[in-house]
DNA sequence: TCAAAAGTGTTTCAATTACACCCATGT
DNA sequence: ACATGGGTGTAATTGAAACACTTTTGA
C-alpha cells in the first residue's frame, strides 16, 4: 500500500448562544504543541471507531450527552505542517447544543466574535464551521438545534439573531416559523418570560428543510 | 500519540454532461480488493501533498488539466471495515468538467443514473457527490463548470435538465441568468446549433453566488 | 414556406415586507 | 393604568410561473 501514514483526529466545533451572543467550545492546551494556547476539543480517533462516532465520544469526554444535540461532519484538514509532531489529519466536526448552565468539562465558552487566533488550523475549522451554521439557518429547520427540548417563538428567534447578527421581522418571523409544516409542534402550554404576554411552547417538528428558505438581508458569498 | 494510523485516499467524484445525461468517471479495479468492480478513480496522498493538492494531481494522472476545472472537498469516509487492506480513510472530492471528446485514461463515462453498486463504499460518496452537485446550482453559478470556456443559455439550461431532471422555463430561465449580474459574460458573437436561431455565446462571470436562488421543483430533503 | 430555436412582453400568482392594531401579562 | 412582549390583519411590493408572440436561422 503506497503512502505514508496517518494519525487522524476529530475535532468539534461546538457553538452555542448564550444570552444573545454565538459562542463555542474552547479548551486552553496544557501540554505541547501549542501549550497554553486556546484549541479546539477534540482527539485521536481510536480502535475500530468510525469518524462520527469519534466526534461523539469527544462530545461525551468533554461532559456533553450526544442524543439530542445535532452532530455532523464539516470538512478535513491535513497540511502537511499542520501538526509538529507529524502527519496529522484532523476531521472538523459541528455540533449545536442549546444553552448549559455551566461550561462542561475544562472547557470556556468564548465568544465567537473574540476567538482570536486558535492552536493548529483551528481557527479556519471554526470559520468553517460557523459558516456552516449560518448557512443552514437559512434552508433548514436547524435553529432549533441551538434550543431546549421546549422553547418559544422568540428564543428561535434569538437563535437567529445571535448567529446571523439579523433577523427578519419578529411578526413575520413568527408567521414563517409557525406556517412552515412540520417545522414547530405546539405544546399547548404558555410561558411568561418575566415581562409581557406569555408565548406559546413549542417542541420540534419532523421537518428538516425549508422551502422556501429564510433569506439573510446580506448573506456571504460562499467559494464554490 | 495515541490512536492508530491510518492510510489516507483521495477518491474523484468527476461528474459531466454528455447528451443531455448525467454522467460520472469510474475505473474497473485491475487488482484485489474489489478486483473487476467499478470504482471512483483515486489513490493515496503522498509525501507533503495536501488534500487538494493530491485530488488534483490524481486529476493529472487521470488526463485531465487542473485548472479551469471544479475541484472541492466532498466529506471524509472511515468506517472500520471499509477497505479490507485496513484502516484507510478516503476523502472524497467532487469534479465538474465539461463534455470531453474520449473518456479519459483508463476510464469509462458511465450515467449516474446507471452506476449501480460500486467498490469500496464509493456507492455513498457518489451518492453524496451528486447530491452536493444538486444542491449547489440552486445556489451558486457552478452549472458554468460543467460548460466549455464558451457557451449559449441553452447548453447552461441542458447542464441543470441532466442535473435536477428539470428545469424551469427555458424564457424565465434565460432572463433569470442574464439579470443575475456577473453571471454571464457575452461575447458578442453568435452560434448557430444546426437548427433555428443561433444563441449569444457567453462566457463565466466572476459572480459564484446566485441570489435569489435557482430554484428546483421537488427538492430532495437534505440531512441536517 | 415551414420547423426549430432564441428571445421579449405581459399577465397571474405566491411570498415577503412593512406596519397598524389588538391581546395578555407583570408591576 | 401602562409598559412589554406575543400575535393577527392587511396593503404594497417583489419575484417567479405561465404563456402569447416576435425574431432569426436552416432545410
Amino acid at each position: 500500500m503506497r503512502g505514508n501514514l496517518f494519525a487522524v483526529a476529530v475535532d468539534l466545533v461546538v457553538l452555542t448562544v448564550r444570552d444573545g451572543v454565538l459562542c463555542v467550545l474552547l479548551r486552553e492546551r496544557a501540554a505541547p504543541p501549542f501549550a497554553g494556547e486556546r484549541a479546539l476539543p477534540g482527539g485521536f480517533v481510536r480502535g475500530r471507531e468510525d469518524l462520527l462516532d469519534a466526534a461523539g465520544r469527544e462530545l461525551l469526554e468533554i461532559g456533553l450527552a450526544i442524543d439530542g444535540h445535532h452532530l455532523e461532519q464539516l470538512a478535513s484538514y491535513a497540511a502537511p505542517d499542520r501538526d509538529p509532531r507529524g502527519r496529522v489529519l484532523t476531521v472538523g466536526h459541528l455540533a449545536l447544543v442549546p444553552d448549559l448552565p455551566e461550561p462542561p468539562g475544562e472547557c470556556i465558552w468564548v465568544p465567537v466574535a473574540e476567538a482570536g487566533t486558535l492552536a493548529f488550523d483551528h481557527t479556519q475549522v471554526l470559520a468553517d464551521g460557523v459558516e456552516r451554521a449560518r448557512a443552514k439557518l437559512e434552508y433548514t429547520t436547524l435553529a432549533t438545534a441551538f434550543c431546549p427540548a421546549e422553547f418559544t417563538i422568540s428564543q428561535l428567534r434569538r437563535v437567529y439573531e445571535a448567529v446571523w447578527g439579523t433577523c427578519p421581522d419578529p411578526r413575520n418571523f413568527s408567521r414563517k416559523v409557525t406556517s412552515t409544516p412540520g417545522f414547530l409542534v405546539p405544546t399547548g402550554t404558555k410561558v411568561s418570560s418575566g415581562r409581557g404576554r406569555p408565548g406559546q411552547l413549542y417542541r420540534r417538528g419532523p421537518a428538516t428543510a425549508l422551502h422556501p428558505p429564510m433569506l439573510r438581508d446580506q448573506p456571504s458569498d460562499p467559494p464554490r
